[in-house]
Order: structure tokens, then C-alpha cells, then sequence
DNA sequence: ATGAGATGTATAC
DNA sequence: TATACCTCTCATG
């Protein structure tokens, strides 16, 4: 269930382990067979993500476009080369294996982001070499490929990587000018678009609208990546009533917003969690990352003291999502 | 064991 | 606005 910066995650993964790779696919479940017969084969030649979706191009102009919704998942299996720029700061592995999208989960669970937590309850064993250095698990009765275990929309299989998707809400092959107007219709994405144009883009649709900026946030036609947990932390450090208009929202408060969001996007990328209390002592920090309902301002907090000012978090439904946010700090 | 809920979107009414 | 999609995790018992 990954907001942007999950999908960014992943689609580095991709660049590091798929591209410049011949690649065999199927589709264990059969429900993306014929797709996934057109892959099989080919070289996967490009990756991008943007927002909430990652395109894969194979030779040949063959574009796969996967959005993983509310529950799909990549799960990695094999040797896996860790994207330096996703390795956590601590020098062990960013998120590289399994769930694509719950590594945060997974490393929340141990608290810290270790091997070892990984490990644990997960289906399959991953070989992690950061550079040339192997800091895997020695498991050499693995079998290769991995068996299939549950639905299995798409197994994409490199040498010596294994790609599975799972619940994705789109998994289609598109042709290059598909995936030009499907990325035409998303709203800018700071680690894709130039930050300064992004910023005018993102202001001048806000501040047109009537909207409550509540619902512009999640948006993807206004801009690309904030999902539910990404919209209360925004609004709450912008100390932003959610039900504001767009276009009642001060010119510098909405390039504020967009550019916190660039912020909160490198280092949800940098580090694989959705920290958006940054600023933490060390100390407070660690507190705050030991329990999954203690790291963030007010998402998930309803009914709980506002952190600055202890007035109950609110939570209200908007745009069919559980909203929350404080109506003392937030005007 | 069972069920509710979830970091999302598309579609029908 | 409601529902379907599709899978996993967590709380509850």
C-alpha cells in the first residue's frame, strides 16, 4: 500500500536488478498470461516511476504499466543488488527484498532495519550484496527459481532475480504513447519534474480551485504521490485546516506544502519509512520509530492529544478516506 | 480462527 | 456516493 515514495523505492530496485537484463515473465496466477507471453524474452530496457505508477519498457517499445493500489506488492527473491540510493544511513540495506511495499512495515516490526528482521516471517530468502560486498543470508538449498506461493499476478525472473506482483490494481502493457498520456494526466511529481516548475504547476492548479485542499493533496491530476497518511502530515505541519479552499490557501503556504512534500518524498525514498517528524532529537526519535501509532503528527491519532497543543486529533471522512487532523492547530 | 481495516483507484448509479 | 477489486496485517476471541 505504498504512497510515493514506496513506488520509487521499488522502481530503483528495478534499475538496479531488471534493466540491461533479458527477463522471462509469466503469470503463476493467469490472469495477466497473455501480457506477461509478450514480455517473456525480451530485455527490460528502462524503468520509471511517477506518482503511485512504475513503468517497466522492454525492447521492442513494450511498456509495462503497474499500479499497485490499495494491496498489491512486489515481493523480490535471489541475489539483489541494493540501490546505494535506498540503502539506509546506518550501512546495512535500505529495504531491497520481499514486499515491495511493506518494507516500512517489515522494518517497523524490528524497529530498526536489520537482516535479521527481515528474515523472519517472510516467504522467501534473499541473497543482499551492497557494491561487490555480500552481506546475504547463506542459504544454499533455496531452490531457483522461488516456488510460487499464492496469487502470483506477474513473476518477472532475471538471472538471478525474482520479481513477483501481487493485487496490483493495473498491470497492463502499454505503447509508448500510452504511457505519455497516461504520465500527462498525473500531476507533478518532485522527484521527476524540475522542483521549480513543479512548484508553479502544483500552486497554480491549487489556488484555482474551490476544492478543500484536503482532497486537492490526494489528487494525482494535482500532484503525484501523496496518499492518505502523506495528506494529514502535510496539512498538519503546514498547521492547515484541510476544509480550506485551494484557492483561499496563501500562494506561499501552497509552495510551502509542495515543498515540504519534496522533502518528505527523499527522505521517504532515502529511507523506506514515512517519517514525517523529522527534527527529532536522537533520543525522541528512536521513541517515536519504536511503536507503529508514535511517529506521526496526527495521522492515525484520532481521539488522541494533539502532540503541540494536546486538543483531541479529529477524524473526519474526506474524499471516501479516514482524515485527521487538529482544529486547534490546523486553521 | 475470524474479521475488520488499510499507505488506492476505477466504475456504475 | 457506493461498490468492486484483491491481499495482507492486526486485533479480537
Amino acid at each position: 500500500m505504498p504512497e510515493g515514495h514506496s513506488v520509487h523505492r521499488i522502481a530503483r530496485q528495478f534499475d538496479r536488478n531488471f534493466v540491461g537484463r533479458s527477463v522471462r515473465a509469466s503469470s503463476p496466477q493467469g490472469r495477466f498470461a497473455e501480457g506477461a507471453a509478450v514480455i517473456d524474452g525480451r530485455e527490460a530496457v528502462e524503468v520509471r516511476a511517477v506518482g503511485k505508477q512504475m513503468f517497466l519498457a522492454f525492447d521492442g517499445d513494450l511498456w509495462l504499466r503497474i499500479h499497485l493500489g490499495m494491496y498489491g506488492a512486489w515481493d523480490f527473491a535471489g541475489e539483489i543488488l541494493v540501490d546505494p540510493t535506498i540503502a539506509s544511513a546506518n550501512g546495512r540495506m535500505g529495504q531491497t527484498n520481499q514486499r515491495g511495499t511493506d518494507i516500512d512495515r517489515v522494518m517497523d516490526a524490528a524497529g530498526e532495519n536489520s537482516l535479521t528482521s527481515i528474515g523472519a516471517p517472510r516467504r522467501t530468502r534473499v541473497h543482499v550484496r551492497m557494491s561487490e560486498q555480500t552481506t546475504g543470508l547463506a542459504d544454499d538449498a533455496d531452490e531457483w527459481p522461488p516456488p510460487v506461493v499464492g496469487q502470483v499476478r506477474l513473476r518477472l525472473l532475471a538471472e538471478q532475480t525474482c520479481a513477483d506482483l501481487r493485487g496490483p490494481t493495473a498491470c497492463q502493457l502499454q505503447s509508448p504513447h500510452e504511457v505519455a498520456a497516461t504520465i500527462a494526466k498525473l500531476g507533478p511529481d518532485p522527484l521527476v519534474d524540475d522542483l521549480a516548475e513543479g512548484e508553479e504547476r502544483f500552486t497554480a492548479v491549487v489556488r484555482r480551485k474551490p476544492t478543500p485542499i484536503g482532497l486537492l493533496l490526494m489528487d494525482q491530476a494535482v500532484v503525484s504521490g501523496i496518499g492518505n497518511v502523506y495528506r494529514a502530515e502535510l496539512l498538519f505541519r503546514a498547521r492547515l485546516d484541510p476544509h480550506t479552499p485551494g484557492r483561499d490557501v496563501p500562494e506561499e503556504v501552497v509552495r510551502e506544502l509542495w515543498r515540504d512534500w519534496t522533502r518528505l518524498l527523499a527522505i521517504g525514498v532515502e529511507t523506506g519509512q514515512m517519517m514525517t517528524m523529522d527534527g527529532l532529537s536522537a533520543g525522541d526519535y528512536r521513541k517515536a520509530m519504536a511503536h507503529r501509532d508514535d511517529r506521526h503528527w496526527v495521522y492515525h491519532r484520532a481521539g488522541l492529544p494533539c502532540r503541540v497543543c494536546g486538543t483531541q486529533i479529529v477524524l473526519e471522512e474526506m474524499g471516501a478516506r479516514k482524515l485527521y487532523w487538529c482544529p486547534s492547530c490546523q486553521r
